[in-house]
DNA sequence: CAAAGTAGGACTAATTCAGTCCTACTTAAA
DNA sequence: TTTAAGTAGGACTGAATTAGTCCTACTTTG
């Protein structure tokens, strides 16, 4: 149930050696250090920029680099630029609608399920890039 | 990532409604309330079983029955029953050794992400069947 | 002895996820 | 002004996991 998937583990592994490296990377490069398929981590990256957790740079001298200090960028964020599923339960949503569960009115366990959605998003979002360094 | 598995759901359901009852109740009926699958949930009870949370009684007057009141089973012990994956990383496994991951060696967040573990565990550890009455 | 239960193995289908392939666009530098 | 090194991203394949079903056996109360 909560394995990270490969792409918040990339993701991760990317973002600490943009802070590590302090500057601009490129994907070739941290695909290299961290053993990661390059396409993969390429369109993590992609997601990563996106969620406007990077900068990007095309061209030669190109490649990707943080857009804010590493202790400002928390894990909750990263995870939702990633992934998925980024709620325990099919009927909590990140927007707060809950759309559409087949058991949404047989269901006895929503409000406990939501308490803990809060509760362990707590837990991943009090954890910055500061913290992987 | 953090998404239960529809065993845990399960699996919370029905404990909350043997909790609910405070006796004797068959995978059945749990089955017909909850609009559960009946032969998923029979697997799900049989884990909650081996894992020592329920007790269960053959024959015709049988069914299933908590082993321990609802404040003392927290919802770490319900998913460690239930589920295949209880860490986020492949590399943390629950008896302590790292066993079989394939990025061991290049891998660069293997200790925070055990401070991560650490921590998500004590989010579900922490809420117990009682929460959910 | 029959009906209502649990016990559990084996299988199928659906979904999700990891990874690959291919083509385009961008730009610094030779 | 061309070329190599980069990002951008759609489409697809294969693997793994998970949900759900089917079937047979064992247990026990009435």
């Amino acid at each position: 149930m909560l394995r990270l998937s490969k792409r918040v583990e990339y993701g991760l592994m990317a973002l600490q050696y943009l802070a590590r490296s302090g500057s601009v990377a490129t994907t070739r490069e941290i695909s290299a250090a961290g053993n990661i398929p390059y396409e993969l981590l390429a369109k993590v990256m992609q997601s990563l920029k996106h969620e406007g957790i990077i900068d990007s740079y095309q061209g030669v001298r190109g490649g990707y680099a943080l857009l804010f200090s590493p202790d400002s960028i928390n894990l909750s964020r990263v995870v939702r630029a990633l992934d998925e599923h980024t709620t325990i339960t099919e009927c909590i949503s990140p927007s707060g609608d809950h759309a559409t569960c087949d058991m949404f009115n047989t269901c006895t366990i929503k409000e406990p399920m939501n308490k803990l959605q809060q509760r362990m998003e707590d837990s991943v979002g009090k954890m910055t890039i500061a913290e992987l360094l």
